[in-house]
DNA sequence: GCTTGCTCTGAAACGCGTTTCATACCCTAC
DNA sequence: GTAGGGTATGAAACGCGTTTCAGAGCAAGC
């Protein structure tokens, strides 16, 4: 029992063209016709059908967003920076939990395909290179970390740069040896933070030790199983970099509850600046991860109203000092 | 050019209707229609166009949600709950930041009016009851608080319950004088909060001051401003009960701050059991959120099914004991 | 007076699947 | 032998807007 603009054109005694230019706020039509249609638009109480908007125009105004786990604080940032630039010009977002699995990410790409969105945000993407290249050809995609498809947009974050901020602090509070911790070893990332770190050890001489070395660690108990791991070593590092403040945190408890003196007896550095390392007094690098949601919305709405821009783009990062350095 | 049906149809010398069937697994189509339909697919790489689905099916599998905030942890937490129950119903989510703006959340909801989403999920609304009793003229919506809406099922916490659990725990620590700190007293989490704690300090007697009584309060920061006015008062309560982990955090913050020990001193019960709660280890009255967006989730599921559900959902909470009580 | 160029309007085609209905075939049951 | 019922297929209508194109009206320019 839907109202269609044919009952509205019918009852305002004009085509249906018209309806659609006067809902559309097209200019060549005159006042008193307008007048009918909006008058017979009210009395018949007209909902527009956009299904058939989106058929017919070719697009929906709708982005989709892809992120492994919707309530990590990272990704839901991420989204809600994504979310923002959305309201502003009205388009809507479709959103994607894939959990890490290829599956779930290769279904969801298939909105894409399907013209169900008219662009693509990845907060992640596990899928090979020519995956996301042929992907591409189906339209505009912005990769929210280095992509490794040139055929993309990317914007991310500097995480060389964050290493060497990180680092560079430390020596400065006379630690020459730091281990480290990361997330995803296999993800851009982790990639990315590892090889900077090992870099940066062998261009400053600091000393190593491969039990210095943790990865797949995610949450606050993660964290407390590395600090209890590296605690139990004679020759231990004195401060370790550590890829999420969360596990930090549980660093941090973990040398609370073995009475290990922060920062003096050990110091502990974080990634993400989350609210957590406020009152735990954790040092980290600050990372601008609504601004990075922003950012990758605005760069793909460039890209929708078909503007050029630049394939790589890169926030930069802050040191934020707290009680654990 | 893109591939269509009819294309397909031709080179598969078959009818649309065939091709049709045979995309959605219609019986009465023969093995060897059927492959050379298949085949066609395959060479002329055909991707239906979703649109003209949705257009013609007159549904879209996608459910609308609506949050004020997307990086809350309660509201993330709870997308990401309503995310999974989506991905095994191979259902889509679209989201929406409201910012807690009514224009923001008036214009989502024509969503459902524009047949844009089969189902809503509020987050929250602070629509008045007479819009969310037209607006469920147009589909199904499940609501994840008590909506003071008949016509539509919702699912909350039992906010009572997890009042009087903490006020229990809090007297059993021999408590007589106790604060109360919530977020935005308005809302009906904050209205409920509040009555509940009230009507059990009538009934057991307890102590009170209004300048024990704070509200507005989300962050960290707030929570060491609540502090802050409170060890100032010269008489002032044992404990207080807050509304949020992240607030109740800045609170034990200040408390090591000003060297006021805890719990003897002073004593902090938080709610919503967050992460922070642990490292800070924080008392707190544990929500299950993540349950609640798939209870909410799958009610509309049930409803889309034309299943009947009752009404009013509650879920339990239970108390969490650590250092802070 | 005639061309040029806007303004305004509607018929018809288009976007692309799904569903209904009619038809035809085949087998089983009586 | 034939009525009944399941299987298989296609033509046409349907869902509902937008866009193209053609044409009419009207004013300004020469």
């Amino acid at each position: 029992m839907m109202t269609t603009i044919s009952e509205i054109a019918q009852k305002a005694k004009v085509s249906r063209t018209t309806v659609s230019r006067v809902l559309n706020h097209h200019p060549y039509v005159k006042a008193d016709k307008r007048d009918a249609v909006l008058q017979a638009i009210q009395e018949l109480q007209y909902v527009p059908n956009f299904n058939a908007v989106h058929l017919s125009k070719g697009r929906t105004n709708v982005l989709g967003v892809i992120v492994p786990k919707i309530d990590h604080p990272f990704f839901s940032q991420l989204i809600a920076g994504i979310g923002e630039v959305c309201n502003r010009y009205r388009y809507s977002l479709l959103l994607h939990q894939s959990n890490n699995d290829l599956n779930q990410e290769l279904h969801f790409f298939n909105q894409l395909k399907y013209k169900l969105v008219d662009g693509l945000l990845l907060g992640s993407a596990i899928s090979p290179p020519h995956v996301l290249d042929e992907l591409s050809n189906y339209g505009k995609i912005v990769c929210c970390e280095a992509s490794g498809c040139d055929k993309m947009a990317s914007v991310s974050v500097n995480h060389e740069a964050g290493i060497q901020l990180a680092l560079d602090h430390l020596r400065e509070q006379g630690h020459q040896n730091i281990g480290l911790c990361i997330g995803n070893a296999k993800s851009g990332v982790g990639i990315k933070r590892a090889q900077a770190f090992f870099q940066y050890q062998q261009n400053y001489q600091l000393g190593w030790n491969a039990s210095w070395y943790f990865d797949g660690n995610y949450t606050i108990e993660d964290g407390i199983q590395v600090a209890r791991q590296l605690f139990r070593q004679s020759h231990r590092p004195t401060a370790i970099v550590v890829g999420s403040d969360y596990v930090a945190a549980g660093i941090l408890y973990e040398a609370r509850i073995q009475g290990i003196p922060v920062p003096d007896g050990f110091a502990v550095i974080g990634f993400d600046n989350q609210p957590i390392s406020e009152v735990v007094e954790l040092s980290t690098i600050d990372q601008p991860i609504v601004e990075l949601g922003i950012m990758a919305a605005e760069l793909l709405f460039l890209q929708l109203h078909d503007q050029q821009v630049s394939s790589t783009n890169q926030l930069n990062l802050k040191l934020i000092q707290r009680k654990s350095t």
